[in-house]
DNA sequence: TATTGTCCGAAAACTATTATCAGTATTAGT
DNA sequence: ACTAATACTGATAATAGTTTTCGGACAATA
């Protein structure tokens, strides 16, 4: 049986799912890290990286898939969905309730328990998408 | 623009995609390095990793996105699924042809020019799958 | 079969993330 | 408030996966 954690409010946490919850982007922890650092000067990268899996056991913020190898961190829980520009690798939310209920399907067909699935969208966003005439 | 490259067939590059086809898994490239020694014992990984690369951008293999962290590929090039175990990260295929047509919808909701999207199921395998009675 | 330039193997470099550790600071209990 | 217990921090090292570098090798072309 799991043991039970108690954990501390401390000021580096507090600012870090402050920050997050602020920014509208889906920032990696490197990103938030100089973010954070406006506010606590002093603080350590792997201290971001702790508090932000430890905000994530909580169920407090959302880790999306690496899909492109690198982690990123949302401060919005209510379900949502994800489309990423495969230039700048921003981004953003897509607000669209779509129930696939896929899942029956997928078990019988695979033999898997299924718990989930990642559905993330792709393209190119407003900003690095080319200017009609040149 | 883009220099055109023309490529070489090499014995390594052949190696690797015959064996990438031939095997039903979803080798990482460390995997496929170890399958493709047993025919090319001084093969080196950055090799692996090379051809992987240039057999992707060329159209003939499948990156897939590197959903916990690392990349797995895929010889097999026509449209399917895939369903990957939580516990022992093995990923395995789902054919089924689920057109989501959402790319408009999405489109409008965002403004991004939207040219794709990753999806991939989560579940855990008939392997990991706890027996009923211990 | 000579030339060209892509490709190879080995190793170093790089990037993202996690682990280690001694000292710090939050919380619970007086 | 004061104190004790211990979760947490910052700094740094370690790890894992992938990419780059570089001199020599070899496939393609004429």
């Amino acid at each position: 049986m799991q043991v039970e954690r108690k954990h501390r409010m401390t000021r580096q946490r507090q600012v870090i799912l402050e920050e997050l919850r602020r920014v509208k982007t889906h920032p990696t922890a490197d990103e938030l890290y100089f973010i954070v650092r406006q506010k606590l000067p002093r603080i350590s990268l792997a201290t971001v990286y702790r508090n932000l899996d430890l905000l994530y056991q909580e169920g407090k913020i959302l880790k999306l898939p690496a899909v492109d190898g690198v982690m990123r961190f949302d401060g919005t829980v209510t379900p949502h969905y994800h489309i990423r520009c495969t230039k700048c690798g921003r981004v953003s939310d897509v607000m669209l309730d779509v129930d696939l209920n896929l899942e029956r399907k997928v078990a019988r067909r695979t033999g898997y328990h299924v718990t989930g699935y990642v559905l993330e969208f792709e393209g190119v966003c407003p900003d690095c998408a080319p200017r009609t005439e040149h």
